[in-house]
DNA sequence: TTGCTCCTCACGTCACGTGAGGTGGC
DNA sequence: TTGCTCCTCACGTCACGTGAGGTGGC
């Protein structure tokens, strides 16, 4: 009789799962699992109805479990911790979790960055009308990866295959756009549906788009499609009396992520000067 | 017979599922997955045997899609804007994703922060020997939030349990250590099981327990046994002659969190000179 | 009696991973 | 023939969410 009267709600303060629940700001639903996989039982259970109690001061450890299942640290693991726990055992834990967000803080920034390029990369490719003229502007640094010189043989395709390969090897984040280089204009008249090179936009990249004037055009269509930019180039700079002494750089502001009809892809073609 | 050979894989470039599975990182289980929920198909399919083959360029369009699965957007969201894919729709796509990454980041700068202050307590609690005796010493300042008072009616669950509402309501991180604040020696030898406020351990708390000397004790056992604490500082002051001014605070360094025999909990005693 | 809370159990979901069993090209 | 790659289909997994159907206290 006295046991089962110390158990009732009012005498020792314990909070139904509605009410723990709402001080957690945890789902009922997840209460209940994390009991049944044995995670996290109630500090009481009764007998006759089933009904789950928890005592306010394990709010302490759910709030510690809460950060762990946040960090997705497996649930098996964070209950074979808890069931051996020990301040050893945990400080350990602590200390591999704080690795792991260390690496996942960086990725998260290199997303962060990624979008943030392909952001201004969009923008630019919504303000730019589809018959652009071409012009001369003042073009700010880029920071770029210069990607390795690609062989004379090698087509469109094989020497893009070869570059993403090369990225990967170097840890280069092929999640930033890609571009062209063409070492100088006489190279793009050449061949401009092949690069010298490739490359990659990255804010932490070593190499860069100097900044400068530069002939500025646009080109309509698919990859390798970029013949008739190249003269018409070279025809403006002709026209203007401008002597084209740097690389050429071709970046697609519309590709296959924003745009399913290949015609609508839009590269911007730029000559130093 | 013409359109069958120029399908075949030598002419065209393709890439197996293989070598694109290697190129992009992911594992052919979710390239194929990836096509069967139409998030992403491959650009050929051969129709005799059912072979994916995917082509170079399409390493651009994955790479994409794993930004966004990995920022954990729904595929069934990926695959909606990349049918009705436009710089404006990709852009806006880009533009809301850069505000949950904030929120993300800022959430896991939060987590890391309490791995962190966790851990120093850990490892105070590892350091401090089971008897450990009473001393004077120089603390650093330590940053905190504090609590409202609590009513004097109230036992500690009670005043616990409103500390954890008052927190939910003003976004007071639950995750970080807890500790009991007592405006005196004489308030703590009153009832010293039930703090005057509480407070929390945050780096960034606007308030704090000021730097400098205290009486530093330490008291084993569950919480809201500190009743044999209390008067033992008491004792040690009046032998040293000390004059303890400024407030009590209580901090647990081994809790629920690393301990499972509610015995080993340890809590450190500070009072201010 | 009415409403509210709680329960269990079964099933669904999301994004795959893992075989089993079989085909096809060099 | 042997190995390797590819296929589909079914089932498992992880961490829940969502009813359905039923109980229990004020």
């Amino acid at each position: 009789m006295k046991k089962i009267r110390e158990k009732t709600k009012s005498e020792k303060k314990l909070l139904s799962i509605k009410e723990f629940s709402e001080m957690s700001s945890l789902e009922q639903s997840t209460l209940r699992y994390w009991d049944d996989i044995g995670l996290f039982r109630p500090a009481y259970r009764n007998t006759e109805n089933g009904y789950r109690y928890y005592s306010p001061e394990q709010i302490i450890l759910i709030n510690f479990i809460k950060v762990l299942s946040n960090l997705h640290v497996p649930l098996k693991t964070i209950a074979d911790v808890s069931e051996n726990r020990s301040p050893e055992a945990i400080l350990r834990l602590m200390e591999q979790q704080e690795e792991l967000l260390d690496a996942q803080l960086s990725r998260l920034h290199a997303s962060y960055s990624t979008i943030h390029t392909l952001r201004d990369i969009l923008r630019q490719g919504i303000s730019i009308p589809d018959e652009q003229d071409i012009s001369v502007q003042n073009l700010e640094a880029m920071p770029i990866v210069l990607g390795p010189q690609n062989g004379e043989e090698q087509s469109f395709y094989q020497s893009f295959v070869r570059y993403c390969q090369y990225a990967k090897e170097n840890r280069i984040n092929l999640n930033n756009p890609i571009g062209g280089y063409f070492e100088s204009l006489e190279r793009f008249l050449q061949t401009p549906s092949v690069p010298s090179r490739f490359f990659s936009v990255d804010p932490r990249g070593h190499d860069t788009r100097a900044a400068g004037r530069y002939i500025v055009g646009y080109a309509k269509g698919y990859y390798s499609q970029l013949e008739e930019a190249a003269p018409r180039l070279d025809e403006f700079a002709a026209q203007q009396g401008l002597a084209p002494q740097g690389p050429v750089y071709v970046i697609y502001l519309r590709d296959e992520i924003s745009e399913k009809n290949t015609d609508n892809y839009l590269a911007q073609v730029c000559v130093a000067l």
